[in-house]
DNA sequence: GATGAATGAGTCTTCATTCAT
DNA sequence: CATGAATGAAGACTCATTCAT
């Protein structure tokens, strides 16, 4: 299993081969779903051939997971202390909103895997994605201390934006059903929505 | 198949039994992750009695669903045209929110469908749900025409209020994780917050 | 298990309900594709009840293969030997030919029976039955060797009456395919040929 | 499922392998009676190796069945209209015996499959096999009514060719249980007992 | 007599993984 | 690198039979 050796360029493409198809698998079947024999198709690779490059399915999943949790998080990375709260914020609810709309397959994957209780992705959870969390809770803290938000708790903020963007992505076809007529265009209804919706919560009273 | 006749006090507390332990497996593993082992086992039977009170796995997993889905869309019903608009969709995502609580597994168990595609659930979405959420989107549409709430899109304000509920009970283990030391208190903490969300979104600009 | 005991009426009926239900369940299925759901159901009984009046559901099978086999058995010794060789023998090929017709069911039974090497009713076959019909060889011998038959194997004669007479009940379907519009007026016309048949190759020669 | 790609020469041998010992299995218990685990051993390969090669058990006997149907019936495609028609139907009659003699399991299958309604050949019954026998039963037809056979229902004659030449195969062990002390002599006899037999039957009276 | 309830032993099928080339 | 072949373990479901009332 050739995980840290150096790689050939054939295997760094037929690895991001499967790890493209087995997003598209593990994303909409779960872990417990998703078949090699499903992801080797996808991949256009004999299944013997992708437990050449990955040492078991877990290995691919686990991978994929620990792949796009850091991508996953650089939009809260980018907020940016010095800037103004409000704008700082809404942009990074439309960061959020746009990896839904590019990465909806990423989102559901995480979805998934958090549904059933993270078991493979607890540890990053409870460590890493915490400790960042925290320290933006932190940082919107201070904004409000300064007046410069209206007051209200920082980390329900983050929870909402999270569950408000990825709702679109996560929750897809129940959105599209309901929405029917609409096509695609209801995304940017649904950005328009969420601006106002936090401009009106973090704009302090004016008094 | 003893699926429509009379049933037998026996009977009827041993599909309960099933139908709990299911709820339990299928919320946390989804339809394809749970087996039939698992359930048999969380309900205290052997896995051919529990095939002896449903034909089929399937048959739990749709009875299950359907007995659910029509619980979960009381709080929608229960909606008051002639209430004054923003305390009843304050009080509509209070109750939300405390199914949310009270009932983590079913929103999960929904979660899981969803995520996945919602293949078994999806004629109720495009059916009966559609039909429940275009008339309350109708109902708070003509609250802004009448001024008595600030505009906002009703479609997404419903998607809104959903998405920030159940977050709490389907992406419980990341809340828990981030939120460490507070137990279960967080809770009330998130239903402040969101009852501060929605009226601040909602309240009219007074002008 | 009442086998042996003096029956009451309800006992008796109810042994009548399951083996007339075992034969249409088995004539049509085989012993392995035949279940005791399908009998039970077939004899409007519930299935323990059904195994209360037979220890087993091979009980039930023995006991409609060795109920029937006597009367399978009859027409040949209908036979007379005092009667008139040619007519005797077609008399005995129309009984059977009758028998196709009114019992194709039971002719089934056998047939899966047989086909399948006869496991329970081998003994049958190599004790009475080879009795049966080497007795009837031997009279048909002596016909012939009298002159009053054209010399033909007994045997194989006998052989020639159950194949072609059976083929009718056992191989039904096939018949009705091919002979589509007929409904069933083919029967009559089948005796016919078999008569004409047997007459043709039995008549000695006039010389 | 390696179905209709090209075969490598070990695919080609299994699944020979595994039609031969399907052939054995099914055509002495039937589809129901037969267990693919029966089968696996017989062909000396693991049941899941089994469905390596086929899709079902199902699958391994509609290839067995579609494949052996066509062989068949080669016999009755090969009846020459141009031939002297006593010869030509007796000629018949000995290629089916000698199907029978060589192909037992082939015929018991179709017996058992036929016996039992024909649930998975219906079709190629009232299809190309009612097509073929129709085309022969008129080839008959004017045979007889150019005077070079006796008259006599085309159509039964057929049937009793079948019936009396399968007899040997599908009812082998009664045959055998009958005609205890004769070992395969029996055939022999058999046969010309049945030439014997049409021959009488099809010749015109000389008048 | 009758039946609802329960189950151990199969039986088909799936699937991650290993083997051999 | 790649893949055809093979399999052990598990999983859904069936079924004859037993139990308890």
């Amino acid at each position: 299993m050739p995980d840290d050796r150096p790689q050939t360029r054939i295997q760094k493409r037929n690895r991001e081969t499967i790890l493209e198809a087995a997003l598209e698998v593990f994303s909409s079947e779960g872990f417990r779903g998703a078949t090699l024999d499903q992801i080797a198709s996808a991949a256009g690779l004999s299944k013997p051939n992708v437990l050449y490059y990955f040492a078991s399915k877990e290995a691919i999943y686990t991978e994929l997971l620990s792949t796009l949790l850091d991508t996953w998080l650089d939009p809260l990375r980018a907020l940016d202390p010095n800037g103004e709260p409000i704008a700082e914020l809404v942009a990074y609810m439309r960061r959020k909103f746009e990896m839904s709309r590019q990465f909806p397959r990423e989102s559901r994957l995480f979805a998934n895997e958090i549904v059933q209780g993270a078991p493979r992705i607890l540890d990053e959870i409870n460590g890493p994605l915490k400790a960042l969390v925290d320290e933006v809770a932190g940082l919107i803290q201070t904004w409000i201390s300064a007046g410069r938000l209206a007051p209200i708790d920082p980390h329900h903020l983050i929870f909402s934006i999270w569950a408000t963007t990825q709702h679109y992505a996560d929750f897809d076809v129940q959105v599209r059903g309901i929405l029917l007529p609409e096509g695609d265009s209801h995304l940017d209804t649904a950005e328009d929505f969420l601006v106002t919706l936090y401009t009106r919560t973090l704009t302090p009273k004016a008094d």
